[in-house]
Formats: C-alpha cells, structure tokens, sequence
RNA sequence: GGUCUGGUAGUUCAGUUGGUUAGAAUACAUGCCUGUCACGCAUGGGGUCGCGGGUUCGAGUCCCGUCCAGACCGCCA
C-alpha cells in the first residue's frame, strides 16, 4: 500500500493518526533546526515537518536533500500545528515525518509549478506533463470531466443511447479538408477521417436507434484558432420523429441542466432570433446578448445630404458605445485606426459624440445638422455621453466590420463578462451559400439539411434565399452547437445534391449507401452537434479551448510535446505503396 | 496564402538616440536562521541577445532574408 490518506484530506480531527502519503514534492523549507516540506498530489497539498527535536537526525538531514517535484512517501504522524494558514484545506495540520522514502528523484522543472507559472506557453506545451501538475489545468481537465459527465446523464435520462461510429471512413468533397489515412491492404487508396459522424447517425436513425448521443473526436485539416483544433470532440446527436421545435426543447433542455449542474445558474427560455434578425441587429450569427450596441440602421436618416461616402453606401450602420464622449480625439483616432486594419478592412469612420448636455459633436458637423444627429441618436438607441460610431459600404461586409468593432469596445468596456451566459437560438438558416471562388452554391450547414417544406419551389428561382431547419445554439457569441432537421426523401436528397452541382453518379458515388439506406423507410429525423471544447471552455470562463485539452496541438497544428507530425521511415511508405514527391530534410 | 506582435540568463522580462564590462525578478547552488506557508538574510554560478546576411569605426538596438511562437483574416459543410 501506497498511501493510506491523499494530500488534500486531512483535517484536524485527523490528529495523532498514523497515515502514510505519497506525491511529488511542491517546496521545501529549510529552516536549519527543522524543514518543512510541502507535498502535493491531484487532491491537494500538506506540510510534512522534519524537526531536530523530534526527528531522527539522519532523517533532518535526508529532508535536505529534497528537490522541487521528487516523488515520495512519508510515513507519519498527524499533528497540531502550531501556526495554522488558511492558505491550504490542510493547514490546521502536518505530518511529524517517521519514515521518508524516495520513489523517484527528478530534475528541476523547467518552469515553477504554481498556479501562476512563469512558464510561457511554448514550454508548458513541451512539458505539458508538468503543466498538468498545476491546479489551472488539473482543474479544467476535472471540470471537463464534470461536464461530459452530466451529458451522459441527462442525455442517458432521455432515453438517449451512446453509440460508437468508426474513425475510418470515407473522404467527401463538401465541407472542410479531410484528414487521410493510407490503407495498406487496399493499395492506393486512403481512409479519411470524419468531419462529424453525420452520415452514420443518419443511418443509425434508419437502423431504428430512434435517439442517439456520442461524445467523439472529429477530424478537420483546417488552419487552427484560439477556439479551434484539427482535432475536437463533439456531443453528437441525432433524433427520430422530431420536428425543429423537439429538438431545440431538448437542447436547450441540455445545455439548461449544464449551467445549472457545473455553474449553479438558472436561465429561463432561451430567446430565439432568425439568422436574418441577427444579422441585422449584430451583423454576425452569433452575437453576443450580454451586452446591447446593437445596430442602428442609417439609411433613411444619413442618404438625404451631400456626404457622399454615405450617399453611394449600400448600408450605414452605427452602434452607440456606452460613456464614448468622453473619449479624446487621440482615443478616437485609434480606433479609427483600428476599424482600418487589414483584419477588419473598413475604409474609414464617421462619429458622433452625444454630449452631457444634449448637444451633438460629429465627424460629418458639414454635412449634418443637429436636427439630422438626433435622428441617429434615436435609431441607435445613443444616451447622453455615448459615442455613436458608423460604418458604410457594402452590407455584408459592414456588418462584419462593424460587428467586430463591437466585440472588440464590449471587451474593452468590460461587457463581457465570463461569469454572465446569455445563451440563444439563431435559426433559419440560408439553405445555401454563394461561393465566389467555385462559382457555386455551397451548402451553409451541410447537403442533408432540409429545406423549410413550404420553401422547396423557390429552390428553382431563388435559391439563394431558401431557409433550411437548421439552427444554432450560441452562448456568449460564440457557437457552441448546430443542427438541422435532415433530408429523408430519396428525391429531395438527390435534388439537393443537384442543386449543389453533384452529377447523379458522383452523388451515388459519394453517397450512395444513404440515398440506399433512404429507400428502406428512413424516418423524419434531425439533430445537433455541440463544439465540446469550445463548450467546456465557456463554462469554465475562458474562450481558448487550449487549456481544457489535456494535449493540444499549437498554431501550426503540432504536437510539440511528441513532436508530430513526423516523418515515416522508407519501409512504412513502402508498405503503403506511397512515393513522396517532396523529401524532406529529414531530422531525428 | 495574408496581416500584426514577439524571440535577450533555466524561466518571465527590461535594455533610452547605434557607443564602456548586457541588467532585474524568479529559479538553481552554498551558508545562516525554531513556526514558515510566495518565509527571510547573505554569497555565488549562469548569456552564441533565434539563425544568416548587410549598413557602420562600432549592432541586442538600424535594414534584408529566414526559422519559431502567439493573435487574427482567408479557411473551418
């Protein structure tokens, strides 16, 4: 036996115990005449004392030679101390050390193991063993536990059943590159892995399962963000006999018991906003309700006068930035600078400060009268010592320039407070998107999602504005899940692939098995799958899914830790029938 | 593919207008210390200023290139 008592569980009632402890050595207090040693394990930390007094001399001594993150056991005694902290759950007590053992000795970390670390991020990547020593990411990977946790408990409650679907399967055209893997059995041709199990949930909905979960890893070769990692785990799940309005109960059902289960808050019905709405109101399809800001429409009150930046404007919007007249000409230069750079890309900005004293200081004083910034005042809801940016140009873009610009004052101002969810459906989703590039339509959910019934003639002469059942479910502007009610028609699910400029045979040969498996008395059925990261970092107050990996991958998507990717030696390629075409500079 | 920021001691950072021997904190080592809890005090070791080139009498500092890291844009059905 190791241990007969963890490092976090000793209390004063404890005293005059014989206990036995393990874990690795936080500091040592060398104090001459005694050493006090702080050891710690996932559950906690405790003082080990080492006295001349009442210890073995060679033992005093032995405690000495204790370095940061030695692993040991203690036998001892529990005792009184004689000066208590409050700083640690066991501070009441210490062990009176008997019998001092070393397990293991260990070089000095490379960075200090504390709460607040001064290891950078790079490093505590490469050592990411030693990180997850220290409570910020011990705590998270807990919570995370805690969360998936109750995911299977309340989905289990609903009569949910978890299903593994496989990592091996076939690459798709649509959506986001593919992750391959080479088969050496079946030479020259590649596996590829998911995206999302979407097509297999589809089939176990088919096959009768009638409600499906699984918490699985996903799969896309795509350039990494903050809140992004090539791969990420979803809550994936699929419902039979439902319409929209089934699901979104559930969800929200869900994602109510999350954020009363690991964050003790109550949220009465999530207020639900068409994608149109969103767009409108916070020029983004996700947007923040924590805060207000929200978009005021120019139009009809700033196209009357000679400003012709705005006369030739398809849109101008502004928000009204809370306490902004105060800020001084230099404040407002900047963030005019801001609004210009490449990242964000608008052209310029038009202000207005509303004064304390209800008159109106404007960029445009030419163009505009008072009687005229009254106006604005009024269609962006602006107070009294509020700032009034405006943006113009094309709508689409605008609205995501301006959209970032408020993000980005609502961070400054404080608004956005982790601790406050304001989760929300976006729904009514475009069916399909315009791609530039490709000249085509693109699915904006994916090819199963199904268009609003009553809409399907309009595929014909406006795809571009037919609405799909799909939904999103966003918690602090960020998405955290997204769905939509599928195709189970054979002749709608082939339409649609036509409409996205699939020929009859690629289809079949992409998807065959499920216009197949539609044939055999497929039911209505729909879903949803959340971002688990991104959802467990949210709740945990933080928007870098990073720290709730227990081994993420960095920027360019590799494994610092392991160093992967890597190169593979010339049998391995060999047996896979694979030539590179580019060798390169190889390095052990 | 692009934009921006950074790379100086084991670590986190400072380093002025280009100018003497590149600093601080922390970590580490040694010594002292009987109640610490981020203990304290003293002493000490520790540097290819990411790498390559250029400008200059002289480069950590300026210029060009390159590598690495982070944030973002594109991308992510």
């Amino acid at each position: 036996m190791y241990r007969s008592h963890n490092c976090g569980e000793l209390r004063i009632e404890d005293v005059n115990k014989e206990v036995t402890l393990a874990g690795w050595v936080q500091r040592v207090k060398d104090r001459g005449v005694l050493t006090w040693v702080v050891i710690r394990d996932r559950y906690g930390i405790t003082q080990l004392l080492f006295d001349e007094e009442r210890s073995p001399k060679e033992l005093l001594e032995q405690s000495k030679t204790l370095g940061r993150e030695f692993v040991v056991q203690v036998k001892g005694t529990v005792i009184e101390r004689e000066s208590k902290t409050k700083n640690m759950e066991t501070g009441d007590i210490e062990i009176l050390v008997s019998e001092l053992r070393v397990l293991n000795e260990a070089q000095t970390p490379p960075f200090t193991i504390e709460d607040e670390t001064d290891g950078g991020e790079e490093l505590r990547m490469q050592y990411r063993y030693l990180d997850i020593r220290r409570n910020p990411v011990k705590n998270n990977l807990m919570f995370r536990h805690s969360v998936a946790m109750e995911v299977r408990k309340y989905l289990s409650e609903k009569e949910f059943i978890e299903v593994e679907t496989p990592y091996l399967i076939k690459s798709t055209p649509e959506g986001a590159r593919d992750f391959v893997v080479p088969s050496r059995m079946n030479e020259g041709q590649f596996y590829a892995l998911p995206q999302s199990p979407q097509t297999f949930k589809q089939l176990l909905m088919v096959g009768g399962m009638d409600k499906y979960f699984q918490i699985v890893k996903c799969f896309r070769d795509e350039d990494l963000r903050a809140d992004r990692q090539p791969e990420f785990t979803q809550i994936d799940c699929e419902m039979a006999f439902v319409d929209q309005e089934d699901i979104l109960n559930v969800f929200e059902g869900l994602t109510r018991h999350l954020l009363k289960e690991v964050k003790g808050v109550e949220i009465d019905a999530f207020p639900r906003i068409t994608f149109d709405e969103a767009m409108k109101r916070y020029g983004n399809d996700k947007p923040d309700i924590r805060f207000g800001m929200e978009f005021g429409e120019l139009n009809a009150v700033a196209q009357h006068k000679d400003f012709n930046v705005f006369n030739s404007a398809e849109l101008v919007v502004g928000i009204a930035v809370p306490g902004g007249a105060s800020y001084t000409r230099k404040e407002i230069d900047k963030l005019i600078d801001w609004v210009k750079r490449p990242q964000v890309g608008a052209l310029g900005m038009v202000y207005v400060k509303c004064n304390e004293d209800g008159s109106y200081k404007s960029s445009v004083d030419k163009f505009y009268d008072q009687e005229d910034l009254a106006k604005w005042v009024e269609v962006t809801g602006a107070k009294a010592g509020d700032l009034i940016c405006v943006l113009s140009g094309e709508t689409n873009k605008v609205r995501a320039q301006l959209s970032a610009l408020r993000m980005e004052l609502a961070e400054r101002l404080g608004l956005r407070n982790p601790e406050e969810f304001a989760p929300l459906w976006v729904v009514d989703f475009p069916l399909l998107e315009w791609d530039e590039d490709t000249e085509r339509y693109h699915a904006m959910h994916h090819p199963f999602t199904s268009p609003k019934p009553e809409q399907i003639p309009l595929l014909a002469t406006d795809p571009g504005n037919v609405k799909a059942n799909a939904y999103d479910l966003v918690l602090n502007g960020n998405e955290i899940g997204g769905g939509s009610i599928r195709i189970h028609d054979k002749k709608i699910q082939a339409m649609m692939f036509d409409y996205l400029g699939f020929t009859p045979e690629e289809a079949k040969a992409q998807f065959g098995f499920l216009m197949d498996a539609f044939q055999y008395g497929a039911p209505p059925h729909g879903g949803i799958a959340f971002g688990f990261d991104r959802l467990v970092a949210i709740l945990g107050g933080q928007e870098t899914i990073r720290d709730f990996i227990a081994f993420p991958k960095n920027n360019s998507g590799r494994d610092v830790m392991i160093d992967a990717p890597a190169n593979i030696d010339e049998m391995q390629l060999k047996e896979l029938n694979i030539e590179l075409l580019v060798s390169e500079s190889a390095e052990s």
